[in-house]
DNA sequence: GTTATACTGAACCATGTGGTTCAGTATATA
DNA sequence: TATATACTGAACCACATGGTTCAGTATAAC
């Protein structure tokens, strides 16, 4: 059985669901990047973007380091790996339900027709 | 190119970030149910899973039907569809870059070995 | 016609979000 | 040493979220 991190599954759908974070995320998998980078690729102020990061940061899908007085960001590893998996699983749920509609309606064409066909005669 | 309807990711990720509502949505995988089942289900009033099902509906990921006094909550079609895509693409970005790291690595760990024996000689 | 059921909406509460400004600290650079 | 750069933290703002209660309306069951 999957058994998923529920607080981390929270924490980083919250995270992903902001289009300056995704953007974010897009840049760091061109290039690390500083605060200040990211912060005027976005049109931000510094500590408006610290606080994206900040968000990333906790939904260990980014990681940073400082050193001297810059703090360099990029992609925390195995990313993205809960989130595609909770993601599948469900679209799998998904279809197999869809499927069974699909049967369904199947069936009740054809008892249709067949109705139709003893009605006839 | 792909694109992606920005503002429908936005709302589907934030739906997802909340562990009640992604239980909604797998009880919703195994059969339609009211608000009333619903709230029954996740300990909550009905009201309090109202607002829920409205979050889910507004980022078309469920549907919902009022039929005399109950309202009957179902999966959306084409669910999930978008978001698996997104997060697809970006794990590939992701492992691309990981990758293209191990090759300085690798490129590093060659280099540091040819050193090794030129010193030896 | 009365009563129970199923939902709905408004209003409230504490907390979080996305952003800002302002006032710092720490580190490079000239 | 003086100055510029890069970040950090506190405080504020308007608005959203996750939940509640309370007072309704509409429909079904007796």
């Amino acid at each position: 059985m999957v058994q998923y991190n529920e607080t981390r599954l929270d924490a980083s759908f919250a995270a992903l669901s902001d289009a300056t974070r995704r953007g974010v995320l897009e840049q760091l998998s061109r290039a690390d990047a500083s605060i200040t980078d990211l912060a005027g690729k976005f049109h931000m102020t510094l500590t408006g973007m610290k606080k994206h990061v900040g968000v990333l940061e906790r939904a260990a899908l980014v990681t940073t380091e400082k050193a001297g007085r810059v703090r360099t960001c990029r992609l925390g590893m195995r990313a993205l790996e809960e989130e595609a998996a909770w993601i599948e699983r469900h679209r799998q749920l998904w279809s197999a339900r869809f499927d069974a509609l699909d049967k369904i309606v199947e069936h009740l064409k054809s008892k249709e027709k067949a109705d139709a066909r003893r009605k006839r005669r």
